[in-house]
DNA sequence: GTTCACAAAGTAACCGGTTACACGCGCCAA
DNA sequence: TTGGCGCGTGTAACCGGTTACTTTGTGAAC
């Protein structure tokens, strides 16, 4: 490999004036500047980013920490984020915390002296565990989490403000009866949606006790919901799961029992997963630019690398848009929806 | 920041000693080691990972430089290299070329001091000028790239026995008329899978000069493609398209034009995406096991990185598998297919 | 009691850059 | 002529670790 000392030999010029040449500095006469380039590019000398790191104590880098995440949600978030990192010449270091808490604990210390800063997004970590892995003289910020008493900026996603304004919307649309599909119990995003869903039927049917199916975001537990709705005869004439891969895969199995989607029973799910506008019907949805999730946290992060001081205050709460389709489709009149039971003619 | 000398202070020894106690050679006793460990602790000593690599002439890390990507098959490719990074304990820096042949050699330039290998995926750069970018010194793996003069590994997904496969499937179930939707003209992948229908349509059903359309890989190329059949009522009884985007906005347009998909025509598309599951019928498709290529391409690069000496000849051809969903389904006597002709009436 | 072997620990060079400081030189004002 | 200034360049310290080499100290062998 050729080191900056094999362009000054070259050169015929000291360590210090090639490096100079090198980086633009203005104290170096344009002679001086012309032979050192010559012998950059005759001895085809890129710069060693780590040990210019060294010194400069800027690595241009920034850590990435997510959890195993699957699909459009992990490549739209990074590509959130590539593209304000890009904008600035920052390079992404990828780490994972395959879920574990210990696992966490070793990807944050892996990426010392590696990175100027700190993305990461840890839904399963308690913060008072993370405080203690975090190097407070890091700067991060905090994706999809609340800080709360860490005083770290965060960004994320008004989870409760949606889960309302979709409930909202299904009992403008005319629906009596809105039943819920939970995601995983300890999941943060799926308790604040359920809260928000709580609270709609609350005050705006005021309904106290609505029924909540458990779930657990997958496809299957939204099959299962269905069967558990069909069977138990439940009176319902809309859905609302807590997220899309459930709808996709209640809206399947509903089909099967030969309950149709929107004429019995409407469904809404919430992410606009690509599949969402594939689906005939459409489904109904909330839509979470989760690309935005990355390229704000990325931009707080870049506030933090150019020195100013952000807390927990400068957190960034993002809102979904509903996005209606076919199967909260038909402008039903009120109360007019056969309900699951009307449908349903089990085999 | 604490760093290797204070904790060398702090347990009264030299770095030499602290640094072997740290890293556990034999050389150093019990009570220095503990005595090490407990000043590590107690300052929360975390080793500089830049410093280190500089010295060791080790990273562990690898560099990823991918196209512009989007959705799944950014997503599984890196989630195949990390599963196997992971492993090894390496971690992963992000470089994306954004397109643009210039970006490409920035992006291999910048990894340079910060990496031990690379994983390349460079669609649309040239062979010759690729070999300009890359560091011979730098053990380089390709994907989706057949490496032609440069003599290095590559991992690839084989297009055209995929294709060759698709189209012998579509003529055994009875298909006589199979028309392809051919992808962009200079992406490789494409140009594969053309070959392989054309070699199929020759060799199985005699026909040297099949119909192919125009496309782009888009779901609008699909459904221009669509316009085309029904407009000119070319005789079709089966339509291959060259991925799956495509083949979903051909059925959505033939569906449109009243040409019942697979009643008066089959389709089959490439890729397999997660939506060719959820239509219905559901989509025949070849799939391709992206997360393969990432992790199969890592573990060339460990292998690289092992000293071993692999070249062009060490490359993995992954096959597709074909997977028979519903717009090939039915058991159609030999010819029995309607064609488009039959079913199309223009508004 | 001296010699030798060997283990434990220290000293300092080194990885490949950056940069504070020193140096030499030409130029101008005093 | 001399002192001062500024510019271009060189010398060497430094970033934070690792490790070759050296030193010190201990016990076994003669």
């Amino acid at each position: 490999m050729t080191t900056l000392r094999d362009v000054a030999r070259e050169a015929g010029v000291s360590v210090a004036t090639a490096s100079r040449a090198i980086n633009g500095h203005s104290n170096v006469t344009g002679p001086t500047r012309d032979a050192v380039l010559a012998a950059v590019k005759k001895l085809n000398f890129v710069p060693h980013s780590g040990a210019r790191s060294l010194t400069r104590k800027k690595t241009d880098t920034v850590g990435v920490i997510l959890p195993d995440l699957f699909g459009e949600f992990f490549s739209e978030i990074i590509r959130g984020i590539d593209l304000v990192a890009h904008e600035s010449g920052m390079h992404l270091l990828l780490g994972n915390m395959h879920g574990s808490t210990h696992e966490t604990a070793a990807a944050i210390a892996a990426m010392r002296g590696r990175v100027d800063g700190l993305l990461v997004m840890p839904p399963d970590v308690k913060p008072e565990l993370l405080a203690g892995y975090l190097d407070p003289a890091l700067p991060t910020v905090l994706l999809n989490y609340d800080a709360g008493p860490l005083d770290l900026p965060f960004v994320a996603v008004d989870n409760y403000r949606g889960a309302y304004a979709m409930t909202e919307a299904l009992l403008e649309r005319g629906a009596r009866q809105v039943i819920h599909i939970a995601g995983p119990k300890h999941n943060r995003d799926a308790r604040d949606r359920q809260r928000g869903f709580v609270d709609a039927m609350a005050k705006v049917a005021k309904e106290r006790n609505p029924v909540i199916l458990p779930g657990d975001f997958s496809e299957e537990s939204g099959e299962e919901a269905a069967r558990l709705l069909v069977q138990g005869q439940l009176p319902a004439d809309a859905v609302f799961a807590a997220n899309d891969q459930m709808a996709v895969g209640l809206i399947a199995e509903l089909a099967r029992a030969g309950v149709s989607v929107p004429r019995d029973v409407m469904v809404a799910g919430f992410d606009d997963i690509p599949l969402a506008r594939h689906l005939s019907p459409g489904l109904t949805t909330m839509q979470v630019n989760i690309d935005r999730l990355g390229s704000t946290g990325m931009m707080l992060l870049l506030r933090l690398l150019r020195g100013d001081t952000l807390g927990a205050a400068s957190a960034t709460i993002l809102n979904p848009d509903l996005i209606a389709r076919g199967t909260t489709g038909g402008a039903a009149a009120d109360g007019a929806r056969a309900g699951i039971a009307a449908g349903a003619s089990p085999p």
